[in-house]
RNA sequence: UAACACCAGUUAUGA
């Protein structure tokens, strides 16, 4: 039966709902994971209707499966189904909290975000970093960098997080200086820099990074792609068509 | 402090 959800998870990572769909309605031996899977597909892909329904018919729920209709509400988005969900919780952790806080960021609504970190018994470093992040994209930099100053530890993505926050903000060498100080670095701090720099007008800086970057994936191609058609360089986005890479 | 082949949930980059 592990290796049913093994199938299962296959088939839900390729996008192949319906098979997953025939697979799971022809075992008989479901487990809490099996059901799981199977919401976590309809919900990821916008299906809603079709996730509760099967999170209503499972026999029983634990907190993934919970958080899973959850988080499906957050990408929707919506906030307020979402927090229905989360406050009709059995119980919450972590991972809902922190599921729960970005649905009010991404709605704006930093406050009741900054209220749900503060009730947290325990914060882990994903807690941290959306909390940040909240205040990053809600226009509150300077909340962003001082709420990331006083963090416990911080990881790539705290500090990636810095970089993109203040290049949204205009602030060009903070971003850069939050790059440099990084220690680790991976291809989204890369793309994030590249980026930044195209967002504050330095579009021949995006171009170097571009080329000094020591890996490249679709976003870095159609980021430079961006920062040249966003800053009038036509030629250049053309010739840079020339080498685009295609996915067959 | 990580590796020894992934059964489900949360955070950072572009269009």
């Amino acid at each position: 039966e592990a290796s049913t959800n093994i199938l299962l998870s296959a088939l839900t990572q390729n996008g192949r709902l319906n098979d997953a769909k025939s697979v799971f309605d022809r075992t008989r031996q479901r487990n809490v994971v099996t059901w799981t899977t199977l919401i976590a597909a309809f919900a990821q892909n916008g299906h809603l209707g079709e996730a509760r329904q099967l999170f209503e018919a499972m026999p029983q729920r634990n907190i993934v499966s919970w958080t899973t209709i959850l988080q499906g509400f957050v990408v929707l988005p919506d906030v307020d189904e979402a927090a229905n969900v989360f406050f009709s919780m059995p119980g919450r952790d972590p991972v809902a909290y922190n599921a729960m806080i970005v649905s009010y960021a991404d709605s704006g609504r930093v406050l009741e975000a900054r209220a749900l970190f503060d009730e947290m018994k325990q914060r882990d470093t994903v807690s941290w970093n959306t909390i940040v992040q909240a205040y990053a994209q809600n226009g509150h930099v300077d909340q962003a960098a001082f709420t990331f100053d006083r963090m416990p530890q911080w990881d790539v993505v705290s500090w990636t997080a810095m970089v993109t926050g203040h290049a949204q903000a205009g602030h060009a060498l903070q971003s850069w200086e939050f790059f440099v100080f990084m220690k680790q670095r991976n291809v989204v701090s890369w793309n994030g820099i590249m980026n930044a720099c195209a967002l504050t007008g330095n579009i021949l800086g995006s171009k170097q990074i571009f080329q000094k970057m020591p890996q490249w994936d679709e976003i870095s191609w159609t980021s430079l792609l961006a920062g040249y058609a966003q800053n009038g360089k036509l030629l250049e986005a053309e010739e840079l068509l020339v080498d685009f890479p295609s996915d067959d």
